[in-house]
DNA sequence: CCTACCGATCGGTAGG
DNA sequence: CCTACCGATCGGTAGG
């Protein structure tokens, strides 16, 4: 092994255009979410990018942190909805809480679903991976909690178990990330009311709504 | 490709335990669950065996031929299960043939949940995996005209396009596979009916239901 | 000659 | 940002 300068600045006016951190990553989770992360190789995203395999070292340190990084970006959106239910909202019912929830909670998906995606997929193959899962299973906690709230207060049907409850409730919403598409027929709001009429009232014509 | 006598008969009482192309299947299915296929190499699923790699090959013809089989099965019972709403149900409505292909799926799902889980991953990366696709787009495509049916029926409601509620309703069906375990609280009927009334009725309580 | 395997290694490609 | 490579490991197969 040769030493070596470590990063040098980035050169403004002469070479290539130019990528930066921000559009390697773009791209990566791109690929990550079309062919899955191990089937993308490096050599795909430099491909992908116009540059050579070493090249991207240049502006990232490697795949996984690649993969970190789209992982801390849905989980910091996520928790952001989640721990403004608990704070912000604190006067109002589980219910009333737990509407807003789903419904900010379809708008990150929508709105971050590249990264989401990647989030939804993870197995737990690495200690990137490990550290997602701890976090995405803390939201999962507290969604419950909420639901089981709003059971408690009479406002939720009680027939079927709360953690059942969650589980389809939040299944549903997150399988927004299988088909939605930003440049599709459906826009946010449209598709944030359809999940929470259909979520909370049914998808049933009912005579009487209460 | 050179013609091959098909499938001898398992020995009894001479050589190793015997594991047969089935055993071998279900190993390398679990395995693709949780690691992911890409991640699982032939030499983990020898291990799971207690095998040596090589002879894997004894039984099975490749690593993509174990998921090709894996995905006929899944695909083969929720096809059974479409078919028999369009064919057998020709006298009910929409609406009725509707709840039991939502019923049907729940219990494919869970009685088939490695395969399906698998199906549900699919990203179209090899010629396998892109039949599997086409198979799977088919079903979508029956799945969305029963929903638009029951719309046109009057049995649903119709201020959300039929699309829509057809990939949330089925979103929600198959996000079982994310955390359903045959072993845990839920029984097969718990679940099927809990999904019904959840996606039929919706979570909220009503005073009145039709 | 069959089956059920093993130790060793093939040609290619992965991330770095 | 490229050419030239590395240690390792991949899916699959050789002879015995």
């Amino acid at each position: 092994m040769t030493s070596q300068p470590a990063e040098p600045p980035p050169r403004r006016g002469r070479g290539r255009p130019g990528h930066d951190q921000a559009a390697v990553l773009r791209a990566a989770v791109e690929l990550f979410n079309r062919k899955g992360y191990d089937a993308t190789s490096m050599g795909d995203l430099a491909k992908e990018l116009g540059l050579t395999k070493p090249a991207i070292y240049h502006h990232v340190t490697g795949k996984e942190q690649l993969l970190g990084q789209a992982l801390d970006d849905a989980l910091d959106e996520l928790t952001a909805v989640v721990t403004e239910a608990f704070r912000e909202q604190a006067g109002r019912s589980a219910y009333e809480r737990l509407r807003e929830v789903v419904r900010r909670s379809v708008e990150v998906l929508v709105a971050h679903q590249p990264s989401v995606t990647l989030l939804l997929r993870v197995r737990g193959n690495s200690e990137v991976e490990l550290a997602a899962l701890e976090r995405r299973r803390w939201l999962d906690d507290r969604l419950a909690a909420l639901v089981t709230d709003a059971v408690a207060e009479g406002a939720l049907r009680d027939d079927v178990p709360a953690t059942l409850v969650s589980r389809l409730l939040f299944g549903m919403v997150n399988s927004l990330v299988e088909w939605y598409r930003p440049d599709g027929a459906y826009d946010r709001a449209m598709v944030a009311d359809a999940v929470t009429a259909i979520a909370f009232d049914g998808l049933a014509r009912h005579e009487t709504r209460v």
